[in-house]
DNA sequence: CCCGAACCTGAAAAAAGCCTGAAGCTTGTG
DNA sequence: CACAAGCTTCAGGCTTTTTTCAGGTTCGGG
């Protein structure tokens, strides 16, 4: 799971970092508005972690750009201020929840499951699609009797893959969650990783294959 | 949408309720613990409002107990607790929100909006004509049990004639929406996609068929 | 009824996109 | 330090999409 910090206090963004990165997160720090909006846009976060003041454009603003772009990750929307209004304002620019500082970390961390419980399917800890199953916690892949250990990589595929269900998946979709948008990987290393991802569901004898959509990306399909 | 309010206080579950009809919820009230839980189990509920302290069983194991039973309706927890530690405790029992009181109503409501928001998400959307169904998000032309998938050029014009309904869409249009203003494609490219796709209809035994209106156009038509 | 413009469509060439084996890196571990 | 596992890069070959072309068909006006 990836997390975007948007926060200009660099000492609270490393402390939120560190935090984060304890449940698990791989993190992204912007200083800025404009920055922070940006990287949202790339749909790489699972989570988006968000400060009202900030320098070059606020809290708000950010919060409702990224829905108007359909970027769906849970927002927390982390700030000072108590007034309700801006509570209210945060909430209604597309924030999933709003944490007034100062706050303890166990309340943060509880926020964000709380946040990720849904998106991620955290409550199960194991995905399946067909004929296969993800275990969440070992990483392994499975099919009936079977199975096969996946890579850091191959996981958050299939991961992703899995639970769009049938839906076509990117390229591009796939760079930013899995690479991060930082990353200068490209299409090629998508490939491969679905190559391997292939003789995996084989020697598995999945019915369940992925299937490419030129220019468009790759799906999960039942059936042989 | 239908909303549970679980509150022994009944002056403030009153209060709660005309909160939430004004922001157009059909409201249930339950004033202890267990009749809480019964009614959260019948999953009528698009929104659970939950208050901690209450006769005959809390709120954190009414909200473990829906969860373990996979009733996934938000659940906005509610109390005077203002402890990290039942934050905590809250959202790890599957609360979505905690809210401390005092609170303004603004604020309840905007909590409220900000719970509901995702529920109305579609997650597949197709388009659909006559007996031609297009799905967006796996690039698929299906009808009745049948289907087929279509090329990018291919997609993209079938998802142009379907929008538009039965309107014809002149050539130029499709090239100019398909091709880009920039590309040098020809009528006869659309042509050659146009007829691409009559064969893919024919395929489908669709009832749906693109009519040429010539000098003008295509258009979609139902009927035999 | 005839003619030309508009349209259809099969085939094949061209281009774009994708697959995958192999080799070279990096990183963490015993 | 050496090894293994995972990651990245690369290149050649393969597949699908897109374009092009040419011969045929249909339509409407004169």
């Amino acid at each position: 799971m990836r997390a975007l910090i948007v926060e200009d206090d660099k000492a609270l963004a490393r402390t939120l970092g560190e935090m984060l990165s304890s449940a698990r997160f791989e993190c992204d720090i912007s200083n800025d508005g404009e920055s922070g909006l940006d990287n949202g846009l790339s749909g790489a976060y699972d989570l988006i972690v968000l400060d009202i003041m900030l320098p070059k454009k606020d809290g708000f603003s950010i919060a409702r750009e990224l829905r108007k772009q359909k970027i769906a990750a849970p927002i927390l929307m982390l700030t000072a201020r108590t007034e309700t209004n801006d509570k209210v304002r945060g909430l209604d620019s597309g924030a999933d929840y709003y944490l007034t500082k100062p706050f303890e970390m166990s309340e943060l961390l509880a926020c964000v499951r709380a946040l990720t419980r849904r998106q991620g399917e955290v409550i199960m800890d194991e995905l399946s699609f067909g004929d296969i199953r993800l275990n969440l916690s070992t990483c392994d892949l499975g099919c009936g009797e079977k199975k096969v250990r996946l890579g850091k990589k191959e996981f958050s595929i299939m991961h992703i893959l899995m639970s769009n269900g049938g839906a076509i998946v990117s390229k591009e979709t796939l760079l930013n969650k899995v690479w991060g948008c930082e990353s200068d990987a490209e299409d090629n290393n998508v490939e491969v990783y679905i190559s391997f991802l292939r003789k995996k569901l084989s020697f598995l004898k999945a019915t369940v294959q992925i299937a490419t959509l030129r220019k468009f990306g790759y799906r999960l399909e039942a059936q042989a």
